[in-house]
This record gives structure tokens, C-alpha cells and sequence, in this order.
DNA sequence: CGGAACATTGACCCATGTCAAGTGTCGTGG
DNA sequence: CCACGACACTTGACATGGGTCAATGTTCCG
């Protein structure tokens, strides 16, 4: 999961907020808009950073890869999330579409200027990053100590609460991600994904109407096996 | 591993940089010192986020815990790391001293007001969040996708790069931490830790005088392991 | 309709976890 | 200074979750 930009995918029915002052969305939404492909790179590792990007449609992978080729997926960027944000001067990892998608692009040279300006501006920037890192820090407590079953629930249960989040249906839904951005998001190869979700399914938790389509038969007992019980 | 403010532990010879010219370390420099016993917490999950650490001595271990008690260890905190960054209210993990520990503390929100004024300041904050965020996809990648020797084989090497990077000896060193931190940071179990720092010392590639002293005897090799060759 | 990419399933294997002794190592009190 | 206890670490035997390899099924698109 990357940082969301709290910015209303429906029509915005009340006026910025106190802390939404700086116009960072308003600038956003004047960026350059780019389209991207999918399989294309939006940029990948060793880039020089020029842009931060926001996701309007579509979904981007964001992933390193080892020497020989293993690949770890750190989140993906759905619509309303900012990528690629970062002090360094080089991209440390790919940002690959996995669908069509577009993207706007907000130079970091001006957007740099401005936060310097503006700390409310900087402060976004900040909470931003500070959201990321704590996402990321969850998926590490997921990889890192939990069961095969475990991690898998708890991926349904974050894909269903983002789309709750976003006024999108959380019990049944497309993943538009394969199985193997699944795994190597987890730390578990195709193989096991696919078990596990047929595991869910004769637990009756889930249903697979087709390979992309998820539906959340029984929510609470996933989310109890997501926390570890 | 945590962040590091840079912070020359050996005499400063050069004065600030441009880049320095907030006054931050100055600041930290000035901040209220702490002592923290080993095992004692300097903040725990929930806590309300009152203060910025910068580690003077000792070490400190920064860990979530699920419900049923597993752990993980997310990085450890030396002297010159700042810890307790983030943008929520409460604090999302503990803070355990593993050693007799002294920080220096800063208010939050007196930092906070400071970094509207100072976009210097400001921008370091978001540089120091990043370059933890870094360190976290870092240990992703390693937890995710490496074999239990190459995990404990890169956490040899990073903790001997440390010591380069401060001026101390990179070839051998004090573990501060238990086999189970050790465990716990990289997803492995304490045996597992074990059993693997005795191959590494049959493949000749370390020493083990004492319990938590490491010699490394060929670090080339160690760190081609570490990549996973 | 055919082929490519993706997904599932099965059989087998192995790295790592688990459980259970044992062996340092260190600090405390006699 | 030694003895003891607590704790950390190591080692061994065994179990098992998930990886690997291979065959088969499904979906989608040209």
C-alpha cells in the first residue's frame, strides 16, 4: 500500500480543510498527466527522481529485485496514492503498472521550492512518507512472523478496507494484481497463493467466481485469521 | 536500523554545512538527557508521542507485537538514531532499551513549531523519515526473500558497515543484542540464529570468542552470501 | 480456433520450526 | 574465592509448512 492523498474520489461536497490550505491538491490536480501502460515502468531503480506522481487510475507495482532475479513487491499504488516520494536523488525501487493507468506528475524541483515556502506544504510531504513507513512496517510484521494463511486473509481484509475506505463494495471485488504479485508481495511463492486461496474457499471465507474476482463470504472469521487466531 | 542523523560521533573539524544550518543538532545537542535501563522502555505502543530520542549510548530495540506474543523487531537504535519519528499521535511501536541506554529528548511540539518556521529543519525531518523508510524495504527485501544464511550473513554485514561508517572496528564487534533480537529482526527463531552463526563459523568465515563477539574472517565472502551467491 | 499467459493441483522434498536436553556465562551471596 | 542459580546459547531429533517440479486446467485475445 502506498501513501493516500486524502482527496475524495467522489465530488467534493465541503470546502479544504484547515490542513488542506496549502493546495497541494490543487496542484496536483493541474500536473502533467501521463499514461502508462500496463507492464510499462513509470520509472524503475537508479532513476534520477524528477517527479512525484499520483495515481488517478490504474494500479502500479512497486517492487525491488535481488542479483538473481527474486522480487520483493512493497505495495501497490491505487488511485489517490502518491508515488515515489523520497530524499534520496535515485529511485530505489520500480514502479511498474500492472493495468492501464494514468498518473499525474507534479516536478519535484517545484514542489521542493514550494515546501520551503509553505510548511503546510511540508508537513503533507511528511505525513505522506510517515504513512508509507508505517504501512510498510505492518507488511514486515506480516511477512516476517505470520503463517501462510495468515498473510493471505490479511491481504483480502486490506484490499476489502481500502475499498470500504473509498465508497467501493469491501465484500466482493477484482484483484488486479497476479498471483504472483501477490507472492512476492507476501514472501510466498504462485503456488502457495493458490492454495491458500482455495484453502479459504472450503473454509466457506471466500468465494472465486473467476481467478481476479474475490468475494468476502465471511469477514469477520478472515479478519480473526488475518490478526492470527 | 534506524535512522542517522548525521552527527559526527569523533571531533567535528568542519563547520556546519549549508545542509546544517538549521540548528537542529545544535538543538538535540541542548535537549534534556535520559537515562534508560536495560529493559526498560522508552516509550511502548499506544503511548502518546511526546518527544524525539537521539540515542547517545547503549542501544535500544524498536518492536511490534502481535496479540499471541510474536514479535517483530523492526531495527535497533544506536547512538547518533533518532527515534520516535512519525506523524500519527501515538506511537505504533516500543521503544526497549537491550543496554544501558542515555537519549537526549526533544519536545514534539516545540520541534514541530520550529520546522514551520524552518524549512531547513523541516526538510531534515522528512530526510531522516526517508532514509528509515529505506532501511525498513531494506530488511523487506531480506526477511521476504533470503534463506536464513544470507539473512544472518547481511545482518553481520550491515551491523560491521556501521562501524565503518563510525570509525570503529568493522571486522569484529560486540553484539549488544540476544540471538532471540536477532531472531526476531530477521524472522527467524533463536536455534535457527544458532544453528546458523556455528555454519558460518564451519564455512571459516567468522569467529565466535564469546558469545556476542563476532570476528569476521572473510568478510568478501560473507557479503556475497549476504547478496545471496 | 489456437496459443500464450495465468492459475490450480499433486507428489515430493527440504529448510526451518518445535521440543527437549545439555553447556556456557555471569552475577550474587556465602 | 567458590558455589549456586538464572539466563542465554547450542545442539540434536523430529515434525511440518511451504517450496519445487511437473502436469493439467482456465481465460483471454488475436
Amino acid at each position: 500500500m502506498s501513501i493516500q492523498s486524502h482527496h475524495a474520489p467522489t465530488a467534493r461536497s465541503t470546502p479544504p480543510l484547515a490542513a488542506g490550505g496549502s493546495g497541494f491538491e490543487r496542484r496536483m490536480d493541474h500536473g502533467q498527466l501521463r499514461r502508462v501502460e500496463a507492464r510499462e515502468f513509470l520509472f524503475v531503480e537508479g532513476d534520477p527522481i524528477s517527479h512525484l506522481y499520483r495515481i488517478e487510475t490504474g494500479v502500479v507495482a512497486l517492487y525491488k529485485v535481488l542479483a538473481d532475479g527474486r522480487r520483493q513487491v512493497m505495495g501497490f499504488g491505487y488511485p489517490g496514492d502518491l508515488v515515489g516520494l523520497g530524499a534520496e536523488d535515485e529511485h530505489a525501487m520500480n514502479a511498474q503498472a500492472i493495468k492501464p493507468t494514468r498518473v499525474r506528475c507534479l516536478a519535484v524541483a517545484s514542489l521542493r521550492q514550494s515546501a520551503e515556502r509553505d510548511p503546510m506544504l511540508a508537513f503533507k510531504l511528511y505525513q505522506a512518507l510517515a504513512h508509507e513507513l508505517a504501512a510498510t512496517r505492518d507488511l514486515m510484521m506480516t511477512t516476517g512472523q505470520r503463517s501462510a494463511l495468515e498473510r493471505v486473509s490479511a491481504f483480502l481484509i486490506a484490499f476489502a478496507k481500502r475499498n470500504e475506505r473509498n465508497g467501493q463494495d469491501p465484500s466482493q471485488f477484482d484483484l488486479p494484481m497476479t498471483r504472483a504479485d501477490i507472492g512476492d508481495f507476501l514472501g510466498l511463492t504462485i503456488e502457495t497463493v493458490s492454495r491458500t486461496f482455495t484453502k479459504l474457499k472450503l473454509l466457506g471465507l471466500i468465494e472465486l467466481p473467476q481467478y481476479s474476482h474475490v468475494r468476502l463470504i465471511d469477514r469477520k472469521r478472515l479478519g480473526a485469521l488475518a490478526q492470527g487466531s
